[in-house]
DNA sequence: GCCAACGTTGGC
DNA sequence: GCCAACGTTGGC
């Protein structure tokens, strides 16, 4: 199983959207790295949602249920859409901050590639995450 | 709102 | 295939 964080302009779909919707399309993803990842996704995996706009941080957590399909969002080139369904939000939000002051997660894509909006995470990144997200 | 960093495009 | 120009994104 891997680990991902998807992110997302709140504006646009945010964590409250999916909350009330229990699951959703991920679609409109239109960068090849980004892409690529989608690809790699597989039913079960777990994925944080990021926002990316307002407070910029860790909201909650998705489930892959569905692979990579086309996006029918798309109406030129090859990209895919994957499906995602609710699974819990985050007792406390972590922050980008935190993520950055954090020593163990100095490797996370999410801050090296800030551009990237589907990005991997280690299984010890995702603990560490979750550990954050805990804290009082 | 500004600026830096990054990704993509287009011309050679 | 390279590089400059451009557009977009992200962080403050």
């Amino acid at each position: 199983m891997s680990y991902w964080i998807l992110k997302s302009e709140p504006s646009a779909y945010s964590f409250d959207d999916l909350t009330r919707d229990q699951a959703t399309v991920w679609d409109g993803v239109r960068n090849y790295q980004a892409r690529n990842n989608l690809k790699l996704m597989r039913i079960g995996d777990l994925a944080m949602i990021y926002h990316s706009v307002g407070p910029r941080e860790l909201v909650g957590i998705a489930k892959v249920e569905q692979s990579a399909f086309k996006d029918a969002s798309a109406t030129v080139g090859d990209w895919v859409a994957v499906g995602v369904k609710f699974l819990r939000r985050f007792k406390k939000p972590v922050n980008l901050a935190s993520l950055r002051s954090d020593p163990r997660l100095t490797g996370l894509s999410l801050i090296k590639q800030s551009r990237l909006s589907v990005c991997p995470v280690s299984e010890q990144e995702w603990r560490v995450i979750i550990e954050l997200s805990e804290q009082p």
